[in-house]
DNA sequence: GATGAATGAGCCTTCATTCAT
DNA sequence: CATGAATGAAGGCTCATTCAT
């Protein structure tokens, strides 16, 4: 079958190299960015396959299919962030207005910032599409990330810091911006040329929320 | 709307008439409720015409392909909004306060409240296909409702019921949480079945948001 | 996009032509014969679409998918001769004997000596992938056929033509080496280079099972 | 099959043997099930393999291919059985009816009952496919088995016990509600709750059968 | 203007086959 | 020998778009 004349003894590449355990890493990543541009259901899996380096055929070796594929993004890449989150609240023995601001500067910096960005937006376009998902991304993600922050808006107000507000509320408000600067960021990255100042956005969200909820 | 508008003078009447210029709006009608429940791509022409009463070759009549179809609907609803907004912001008398909080309360009624919440969503989603329809929207909605804004905490600024501030970046933090909200309500609908206490969130906002910004 | 250099006025002709009514029938026919080259699992409805002068789109106009398109050509090919040899045995009034004979001879000629035959053969072959397809198969055309049966030897025993025997059994006994031939004939067809004969195998059977079940 | 048969020499006994020349067997038994169970197209190489213990690759160090394997599983596997007949007959020493009648049960017992029913049917099923295949299962099965009939028959027509018939038809309308029950009944099992009564199937064939060829 | 039959490209998924390990 | 990761060619099905009626 083989046209090339005289195949050289060893150097000849081959057509593909097995890689098993590095392949669905590979594979979630590829899909992350496809996903984030184009949508779940305006991706083509010929595409992340291609961006991965394989064929279709290849991604059906380590998911089921592309619903599969897309929990694998979300569940990997997402949650890992939260416990995060969580793990830096345990440990965190200073004021509650310093831990907040640290953990919205955080969450910038692993999510706002990065690739993750991605996920919420994608999440807010699909849900209607993939609701046992849907549950689990906001059971796991969204729901959590409110604990956590109620968490600390509470030891606040035990410790008078803050003011008595309900807490729960309180938190998605801490959280809103975030992500909805998040979403609107990549969006229409293109249509603000002068950039979005993310870290000036940050500096004047925390004042404003840390005046509005302190004692007085 | 009305049938019974002009009866034409001869009797033999059409067993059915069609209204022409009533056409374009009913599609796009049709055509928000199913983008917004389905996505761009998840939207099938055929469901858009069978909820306008009409077959899919008629779109063809009136918009020449689905983008097409998709641009008028963004068009043709958000921007109203956003003029009801500018005009209320210029006859308004009061304090800036008073007018912060009403514009918020009316966004969340005219759009949060509607199908129109859909929109925001569905921009955020499908922006990066639709780079040109990406850059009207954000002129014209995103840019414009910034705008307003940022005018109204401007003018609190100067008459001293406001900490000087950043002012398109407190514009944006004061309309976040709306946007980001009326997007979530939708995405998570299902997961919360307690509901999503919509008043009290906005009452919420407001109170830290106004503490935040107070002169003292 | 027309490379033809002049169009004329009216000879060129269409690229497709709208034949709603004649569609279903053409399909049916079409995936009769692929149906029974093929089998189900190796038929391509491309090819049943080609052969109907169609394309792959157009069969799903008209029908539902592959399964429901099979369903189809068993309903509309074979049920029928069931219903005729019930009519037949209805309106008939001469002996049990004559009318099983001619039930054995009208089958042939409409199933075992058209490509019908073919039909029982791909459902033997595909049974057990398609449990819903064997299931309708069995209740429209083998129970059917077995009752039908039946009921004329339980005639005869009745009017004392023939020994007291199990109808079913016996049913079942009058149909099989017509069955077995339909299905055998076609599929060793290119071994039997003198040919079956059909004519001389029937007459042998009807001899032999009448002698077999006669009173004495 | 016994591990323990060979005990090696050696202590150092190797952690699994393969047995090289029991692998063919292996995968044709392996191969029949699967044919049998979901026909050539339905059957997935990955099912084989794994019924049979080992991976996908393996199949193909023994045979070039699916079709190979399919032939190897035909030509292994039924060929025995006829030898087995042929053999009964030649020794046999009593009246005709019976070893018509002893052919006709064992027949059954060894091909009816087993796994090797499913073998004629899959012949019939992908004839068409197979042409050179078709042509060694009909000379060496098919025809063998008429003229095995045909010789009892003959022998009984010329001691006086049977009318003179066509001897080969005859034969085959002996063999023919064999053929059909053996593929009837696995394709329709599921839809016979009942399930299928061979004995009394048996019974009465032989019964309809041999009153109906006697001398009178 | 309106229809809806027909097209054709594209997608997800499966699986026989190959080949690096 | 054996493995099983990877390939690549279909196949079923959907749907935006066209166009004869």
């Amino acid at each position: 079958m083989s046209h090339a004349a005289v195949p050289s003894k060893r150097t000849a590449k081959p057509r593909w190299q097995r890689r098993k355990d590095a392949r669905p890493e590979e594979l979630v990543a590829a899909a992350l960015e496809v996903f984030v541009e184009r949508g779940y259901a305006g991706t083509a899996l010929a595409d992340v396959a291609r961006r991965a380096g394989v064929t279709k055929g290849t991604i059906y070796l380590y998911f089921e299919n592309k619903e599969a594929l897309f929990k694998a993004v979300v569940r990997s890449t997402i949650v890992p962030v939260i416990a995060q989150g969580e793990a830096l609240a345990q440990s965190f023995t200073g004021s509650a207005r310093e831990l907040l601001e640290q953990l919205v500067r955080e969450y910038w910096q692993l999510v706002g910032e990065t690739a993750l960005a991605g996920i919420p937006k994608l999440m807010m376009a699909e849900a209607a599409t993939f609701p046992e998902l849907t549950r689990f991304y906001y059971d796991e993600v969204v729901a959590r990330g409110h604990r956590l922050m109620a968490g600390v808006i509470e030891r606040g107000i035990k410790n008078g810091e803050f003011r008595p507000v309900d807490v729960m509320l309180a938190a998605k408000l801490a959280m809103s911006p975030l992500m909805h600067a998040a979403v609107v960021r990549r969006a229409f990255a293109s249509c603000m040329p002068e950039g979005f100042n993310v870290r000036a956005y940050l500096d004047t969200h925390i004042d404003l929320y840390l005046h509005g909820i302190a004692k007085q």
